[in-house]
DNA sequence: TAGATACTGAACTAGATGGTTCAGTATCTA
DNA sequence: TAGATACTGAACCATCTAGTTCAGTATCTA
């Protein structure tokens, strides 16, 4: 795509754009979890559930330790500071935005009303 | 991806994970736009705009109105406020799971001092 | 130490994505 | 009314995605 500023943002918006992955960390936010253990609980073989957590790792949304033949997920650290900053300003944004269409159209009415003249 | 819950979560966060498309939402945030100036703008065929335009208006975030031979795109009234509302929340949940994790490390540490035997 | 468990990696699939070009059509303007 | 402008649509391309299966390897456990 070009423009190469904010990868990280790229990353991560990419890796809640599916509902299973925003599914995982909803449950990594009740607690830890092998792989196997995700994969049951979304019906899914270890191999596509493994690839889910390698795109939120990759994110820096999940991290991951392999202790014994087990492989535990836990959230990132980094959490979702940067995500959050991004839609704040522009949620604001569009907010701006349309208090000044509004504006412009009370000055339209204003003067198709005629009451000042 | 089989599961089909919330499908506007999962267009939005796609279109959110392109920088060219974030820098569109920007753009329309100072003021209105043709395809075809925001195509001049980021460098780009009339055609490939277009596109990113459709994927922006899939996910209601941006709405276009042709006037003569021009389509003038603008932000979408629905703004980001779903997709502020997951992100706010699981910000939450990132940073509970931590305090519980430093709630264990404290934890850890006064059993290993041996301070209060 | 044999068998079960947990993961890893390669290879394959169908379909989406981010771009392009080229050939229209519709609308404006001189 | 001719030419320029603004978009539209089809077709193509390379790459990515979300899944699968199958064949390992490493680690536990009885």
């Amino acid at each position: 795509m070009v423009q190469y500023l904010s990868p990280p943002l790229d990353l991560s918006f990419a890796a809640l754009s599916d509902a299973t992955r925003r599914g995982i960390i909803d449950q990594l936010g009740r607690g830890d979890a092998s792989i196997t253990s995700l994969a049951d609980k979304f019906q899914m073989t270890l191999t596509g559930m493994k690839k889910h957590i390698q795109v939120l790792e990759r994110a820096g949304l999940v991290v991951t330790q392999k202790v014994g033949r087990v492989r535990t997920c836990k959230l990132g650290k980094r959490g979702l500071k940067a995500e959050a900053e991004w839609i704040e300003a522009h949620r604001k944004l569009f907010e701006a935005r349309f208090k000044a269409l509004d504006e412009i159209i009370r000055e339209m009415k204003r003067e198709g009303s005629d009451d000042s003249s």
